[in-house]
DNA sequence: TGATATACATGACGATCATCATGTATGGTG
DNA sequence: CACCATACATGATGATCGTCATGTATATCA
């Protein structure tokens, strides 16, 4: 049976975006070829017509969820208010690729971490444009800072097991990076 | 073969110890059980002597990790100052437990998630101590934003495969705490 | 010192999984 | 409309791994 060839190319979308949540959910390892093909509607036969491995699905699959994503354009105070929320901890298929999957990638193809990192810059440059700071320099600066504070703090609250704990890690940091905002540079 | 009382202490002490190693060095799920007791100087066979499965010995290991570590006595600066280098961002097996292992242990039995847990309150309670703020309550903030930004900007700086990029996001993460904690509270 | 309990080595088992081989039905092309 | 390329389903294969069964040598204790 083959397909049309309208049919290949949303099979292919229909691939990658299974693989990105799943991933997201679960992670790379603990997830198979043959789930990811049952969930975009297909067995797991046809997969090696689509990618070359397990591995370059990993790879193609980051790359995908970092270019698809649409641009921010809020500042940082207002991304982190939207990012370190009790749903955005709650919908790990759904959230961001960063926080759900950052460490694991640590240890993938270099292909898959040069995807991450891509997107780690792409990240970066957009929070600089809005971010809080008399300089380039010093946007620069707290658009690292308030990543790296967002990311840690979302992957804290989702891995404590106090409901407690967990909102006051989100709020907290939140809170955080908005005083940080407000701060004059040190010297 | 039986063993005398002592080698057993030992040998437990071994195995958790090989297993808290491997598993921040290439996480929980691709190391083996036999890679484990291989690394203790046992073979595959006692394991279960010792623990009541993998996912048991997942559990202990954390909460050994955790128990075992030294209280830190350093300001929230002087602690990111250590935290935030190239030389712990390489030092995966022998790196912090929390940025090697908290994104993983999301999916970990309870009592895994438990020990982390306890590990997070901990490490809170004793940045606090020593973190900038006129209050202990902006105190514990600054903690649990420091904490929050060092766990995700070492996660990020793995994660680069780009060195520039890896050192950047720890100098300026570092940069950032210690000016938030020069910063006024807002408001 | 002899009896017994037990820690561990060896080896096996069943499940899971990535990958591949093959057959077939259907879309593309003339 | 007929030929052919091909996308995918089914099923097999080999490797890996957690867990368990069994045998044996030795620590412990009477």
């Amino acid at each position: 049976m083959k397909v049309s060839r309208e049919q290949v190319a949303e099979n292919r979308r229909r691939i990658l975006a299974s693989a990105s949540r799943l991933f997201r959910e679960r992670g790379f390892e603990a997830v198979t070829v043959a789930e990811i093909m049952k969930a975009a509607g297909l067995t797991h036969g046809g997969f090696y017509g689509y990618f070359k491995s397990k591995d370059d699905l990993i790879a193609h699959a980051l790359a995908d969820v970092f270019t698809a994503a649409p641009a921010a354009d809020a500042d940082l105070a207002a991304y982190a208010a939207n990012y370190l929320t009790p749903a955005h901890r709650d919908d790990r298929a759904g959230g961001c690729p960063t926080a759900g999957l950052a460490a694991e990638t640590i240890r993938q193809s270099p292909e898959a971490r040069a995807a991450m990192t891509a997107g780690l810059r792409r990240q970066i440059d957009q929070l600089s444009r809005k971010a809080p700071g008399a300089t380039p320099a010093e946007q620069r600066r707290a658009a690292i800072g308030g990543w790296a504070a967002m990311v840690g703090a979302l992957i804290l609250a989702r891995m404590s097991e106090d409901p407690r704990l967990s909102e006051e890690v989100l709020a907290q940091t939140r809170a955080w990076i908005d005083q940080a905002g407000g701060a004059p540079p040190a010297l």
